[in-house]
DNA sequence: TCAGAAACTCAAGTTGATTTAATTATACGG
DNA sequence: CCGTATAATTAAATCAACTTGAGTTTCTGA
């Protein structure tokens, strides 16, 4: 017999490693942070707090400001992230665009390389995306000792017989293709994969708009549509790395066709795709989101009627989220411009009543990200950040032999 | 400027505590396990082991089974969970039904209690429930001292204005009445609340199904609907304590009124009351899960109509929730009788396509509950062990002043 | 019968947080 | 301008819980 495996027991070395992390937390969401007060915060010992960021300092990851006076008492030292800690490189893969950012430990981006793709497979899109992190380690003059790794977003979902690589907002042919094992051969870097949508949640929990959130959705609206899940301080993923995949749950019953076999899926209302099947364009493989802009500066009728028609399912995808996960709220973004978002959650009220319709929030039900197009690929560069900086309790498991 | 407050450090102390619930749950999923073979499952060492078994078993909570012979080497010696360890009162309210229960540690049921209501409000149900107590207490003899709380088991959501006290599925009079502090009160017993659906999923995972899961959804079918999410090894409740009212979801856009305002809500196709809906009972305020049992096992064509009508819907909440939270298999339970949901769980294939469906899975996607119809009020008997017992990570976070 | 194996125990060792008591640097009140 | 209250920080000693390594026990199998 076979014993399934337990959560494993925890020791002093994972203690100190979570609460490493929690120092980091702690100021990566307060800004910078006096000793006394992260002691305060984190409820540990005002010694403890001075020996971890003594620590940290030391590793480059924490750097001192400028002593704050104007109170009683000793003036405290605030401590703040060192953004020359380290380095990561964000990737993202969409049907058009490939994108490579090198983001620092703050999360400023030090240089962006853009480059055109045609609905790449993985043959075609490996060799651009291993010459796009060569050119941003030989432009910043990387030490690749501070390189911290590689994150990748690119559209779930992964690994979907009949889903992953099939209908138009999928990309062909990745079904199986091991990406980051391929990548990290290529780059000799160690690589990080997540759909677009949970990269963006990442970047949003970290420099945008759910930077204090507990538990939120984004819902990225791209050529299809996700959402990334962030559920009690953690990312949450599925059992197969494919959870937040709504483009494909069923708001029209009989509705449109999908590409998936289904009718009516989400995706096939809210989303680029669908915006440009909307309109009827002539070759809506190589339609780009600049268009819609355009469109909606014009108040282009055609344009007008998709907006009309997008807003209720997405009231209803929201209606669903908020009544599944009671998330703080649900933030708006993706390769979608702005001013459409915008337009969209403009259009949103009234809301569906749910979960969240209590007189008693802080926080609005709808928020649109703050991070605008760049939110996932600095959310993918993040990935190597945070899985180094996000309190993860799993890691006061030990690791089991 | 207010901090937002941190997740705090740990120490010592919440580590330990934390190693307590570990051997406890290894024990509990494994059943009886030697101190070695917990050392192993654990990855702590078997001094540490020992230390902690000796414990528990001073406390009661653990026993040791006869040994195992048959191996080479010093025989082991397997604890199991003293049933007697420890005994929790279970409590389910219902529009028709007030169920008392006293459960061991182990799960046993060792008394039962059942009262009718109707529809009752607080200032009715409350005495009730505090008479069941005491007379679940007094006939079990039971040592206060080893009463580890009480667990109550209701339908949600809780506090959302227009929803909670609304409608035909929903409790009247309950809108923001403190369950839990005047239960309390009551009874000289800590209370904790929960609503049915989070109660069938403990109960589930516990002693059912889906014990050795990390990921599931419990669909309750009840007068309404909901969800329970146990998600990476955690219950998620939600942000205000509502995850899982899937039963407001629309699922068929300009469908079917529902009590809350909205049309097309999923629990106006598959609930007890959805069925006596389509039925035309003349009372449907006061008719019987058991009449469902009837009328399949007759075949009556009019239930046969709302099973086939219910079926799509079903399947559509299945596809939204595999879609959205990627578990590893969704159960299915509730007031509904056995049968009929086993009729339901029959016609349901096929599936919708979703992340769900890979072959490469072990686990049916769709399971029935073990544990029947008192799921969830074992689940509710089970909040102040499980409270006791899960490792929860929170506990590693110590308790900010 | 005895070597090997596995479970378990004992006693010291290690680690990292806590406690307690200084020490330092500032504001404020007189 | 000075003394005191206040708050941050540091230093040294202490403590709690896990780990290590060397036994000890009790079995199987040759």
């Amino acid at each position: 017999m076979t014993l399934k495996k337990a959560i494993s027991g925890t020791n002093l070395e994972q203690a100190k490693s979570h609460n490493r992390r929690v120092v980091i937390e702690a100021i990566r969401t307060n800004g910078a942070l006096s000793r006394a007060a992260i002691a305060r915060l984190t409820a540990l010992s005002s010694q403890t707090i001075s020996n971890i960021v003594e620590e940290l300092e030391e590793a480059g990851l924490l750097r001192p400001e400028a002593t704050l006076k104007g109170a009683r008492g000793q003036p405290a030292v605030p401590y703040s992230i060192n953004p020359d800690g380290g380095y990561s490189i964000g990737l993202q893969l969409d049907h058009q665009l490939a994108v490579g950012v090198v983001s620092d430990l703050s999360g400023t981006m030090r240089a962006r390389i853009e480059r055109n793709v045609d609905r790449p497979t993985p043959a075609e899109a490996m060799p651009l995306l291993a010459a796009i992190c060569d050119d941003l380690i030989a432009n910043c003059r990387l030490d690749r000792k501070k390189l911290l790794g590689i994150g990748m977003a690119m559209p779930g979902p992964f690994g979907v017989e009949g889903m992953t690589s099939v209908g138009p907002t999928a990309l062909p042919g990745w079904q199986g293709f091991p990406v980051a094992d391929e990548l990290e051969r290529l780059t000799g870097i160690a690589v990080t994969v997540e759909n677009d949508a949970t990269a963006a949640a990442i970047g949003e929990r970290l420099y945008g708009v759910a930077r204090n959130l507990g538990s939120f959705v984004y819902l990225f609206i791209g050529t299809g549509l996700g959402a990334g899940l962030f559920l009690d301080g953690h990312l949450y993923k599925g059992s197969r790395h494919n959870a937040g995949e709504i483009g494909h749950i069923i708001v029209r019953p009989g509705g449109l066709a999908c590409g998936c076999g289904k009718r009516g899926c989400l995706e096939r209302y809210v989303s680029l795709r669908a915006a440009y099947d909307k309109l009827d364009l002539p070759d809506p493989d190589h339609a780009s989101p600049a268009l819609l802009e355009e469109l909606l500066a014009d108040g282009d009728s055609r344009f007008e009627a998709w907006l009309a028609e997008a807003v209720e399912p997405l009231r209803q995808a929201i209606d669903i989220l908020e009544m599944a996960l009671d998330p703080e709220t649900v933030v708006l973004g993706g390769f979608m411009p702005l001013p459409v978002i915008e337009a969209l959650a403009g259009r949103l009220e009234p809301l569906h009543l749910s979960v969240s319709s209590t007189s008693a929030r802080t926080t609005p039900r709808v928020l649109v990200g703050a991070a605008g197009k760049d939110t996932s690929v600095l959310g993918a560069a993040a990935l190597p950040i945070f899985s180094e900086t996000n309190p993860q309790f799993d890691v006061l498991q030990k690791p089991v032999a």
